[in-house]
DNA sequence: CTGAAAGCGCTTACAG
DNA sequence: CTGAAAGCGCTTACAG
């Protein structure tokens, strides 16, 4: 019934307006020269046909190449995390370089301020056509998004962002919201009196709003909800790892009945392990392969996981859809904050996340 | 770097064969009528080359059009969860119309075997290059696919599967799995000996496994986690609705603190509003707009939800997949078991889910 | 068994 | 300001 030549291209809309397919061309895309009457006269012709152009046809015909740029932190057995991004961005490439897209990565040392830098000016040298970046470094970030806007270059941010940028779009979780989040399942569990820790595992905690607004969320939702027990943060740096048991331990006593970690879990998990669990009910973040263990164990109850793979993903996308497909993108889109357990995740691991 | 003339096609492969772009065409799609001399030939360039098929081209040139058909049941105000997997399927068909592939759905009546045997043989008059279909109805959709196998069409289930067929895949929940992760959850609220009803919302029990296997999967649960108390299953025909409420009263004493309910839970939630929610965990299923009311006013807790846009996003995907890309499809595709709360469903309100 | 040619719906020099 | 023509990487009759 639908058939495929049906007519509605360029070349029907050509044989209406009795002009050459070029002078359609040069009105739809807006490349001047072409007198007012049959530029009027072109578009409605366009209307009335309601015209999508086929991009398919597009992208065969033109010798455009789209030349994407990614800047994300590299990824360690240390901070797996980075590892997920990145797998959406490679999901999302597989798909639309069939379309004449090419995506080159870069990626920086979170340790290192300076990699951030060099990365970004060799972006810069490159002159992609856009930009999907990790404002990790909030100064230097800024400073790039300046660069990319005065270059005429839209950026994407993912996984965190900046106010007040002129940044195309953002991908990422809403940090606040997860930690809310985490409350609400940790106060099922708790008593009237009950104690719960909340552990930032962070030098420099300023430098990780991430782990803050975590822990507000999870205040804010017992000041909402008439929490009447005790809430205790612990800010463990990187460095003390190997006192980690005995810090936590010094901590832990009777009425300790949930434990909040505000990044991934794996390492105290593991003391946690070693220490026996009792009767604490532990969060933590993200669905990493050394955090699974722990999950699987028991160890862990609840992981919170702002999908990092569909983050990657949704943000090339973007970027085709706006530079290749024009199409109107999304400022800010916050990924669903998920709750992963023990009875769940396996459904978790090799899809979009 | 890389240029798009990099010159990997079909033409490249014909030079280097020193045949026509014809021939080639011939041996990559077993047309026959082929030297086995210059088909090996030929083949072996390929490798050499890694030649991959443009596929914008390749769908472009074709004027084959690809005729998908799907049979779902008609969503209602009283059952809007179908609304959703169609959504999925609409999105999906924006995706892929460029390509040349139309979607025609059919809709059939949960309450009416007749429409669904109706619709079925109208789809297999259409003669469609595949199917997605949902097998509500066991032996109907049995004989269904039959037919589809009998006429060599790819069929896909979606929602709910059945055993033993030939079916190209399967995209949808796992029941048991939801019900037992709604098991870890209401136990995080039990006393040692609190009372939990599962609460059945239908007649003949047996027309709808999912809620038995909901069922199943707390109760297996608690058998695995030693939980003392009880639970008991309270089984409601629809037609009772106007009793509901002295029905769930005369069930609910000091002791219950869980209520699950393993359908939509908004007609309950209805119910429990007026007669007082006390300290009841209450959970159902799917993030519906009827639901939605009273997750947000603080009857319902949990909802938990399988994804019913991306298991008709997916299923449709897996289609063109299979027929266009004649790529490999995984046989089974269980969703994401989600858990959505007042802290969290706004952020799966307009993704795909 | 094989090839020349037209065409899918666009873009892009080039010529006027 | 406008049009004719070639070409993107394929498919598809058609002719031999």
């Amino acid at each position: 019934m639908i058939e495929k030549s049906e007519k509605t291209g360029i070349t029907e809309i050509a044989r209406l307006a009795k002009v050459s397919k070029a002078t359609v061309d040069r009105v739809l895309y807006n490349r001047g020269r072409v007198s007012e009457d049959t530029r009027e006269k072109i578009l409605n012709i366009c209307k009335d046909l309601n015209y999508q152009p086929n991009i398919l046809a597009q992208r065969l015909a033109s010798d455009k190449v789209y030349k994407f740029a990614v800047l994300i932190p590299k990824y360690s057995r240390d901070n797996p995390y980075w590892k997920y991004p990145l797998k959406g961005i490679e999901n999302a490439e597989e798909e639309i370089e069939n379309y004449g897209v090419t995506i080159k990565k870069y990626f920086y040392d979170l340790k290192d301020i300076h990699s951030f830098r060099k990365e970004s000016l060799q972006i810069l040298t490159s002159k992609p056509d856009g930009i999907v970046f990790a404002p990790e470094f909030k100064r230097e970030s800024k400073e790039f998004s300046k660069k990319c806007a005065h270059n005429k270059i839209p950026y994407i941010y993912i996984d965190s962002t900046l106010p007040k940028q002129h940044n195309l779009s953002y991908f990422g979780q809403n940090t606040y919201q997860g930690g809310y989040l985490a409350g609400k399942l940790m106060s099922l569990h708790l008593k009237r009196y009950s104690e719960v820790i909340i552990l930032n595992f962070a030098n420099e905690l300023e430098n990780y709003p991430h782990f803050m607004d975590r822990e507000k969320g999870m205040r804010d939702y017992f000041a909402h909800n008439n929490f009447h027990g005790k809430i205790t943060t612990l800010n463990i740096s990187p460095d003390q790892e190997i006192e980690l048991k005995e810090l936590i331990k010094g901590k832990i006593h009777h009425r300790t009945r949930g434990l909040f970690i505000t990044s991934s879990a794996h390492k105290v998990a593991r003391q946690i392990q070693k220490i026996g669990k009792g009767r604490l009910l532990i969060q933590g973040y993200d669905l990493t392969t050394p955090n699974l263990k722990y999950l699987e164990n028991g160890i862990i109850d609840f992981l919170i996981c702002q999908k990092p793979v569909t983050q990657g993903y949704l943000a090339i996308n973007a970027l085709f859809d706006h530079l290749v497909q024009k199409k109107e993108i999304q400022k800010e889109n916050f990924m669903p904050i998920e709750i992963i357990t023990k009875e769940n995740y396996q459904y978790y691991l090799d899809s979009n996340n």
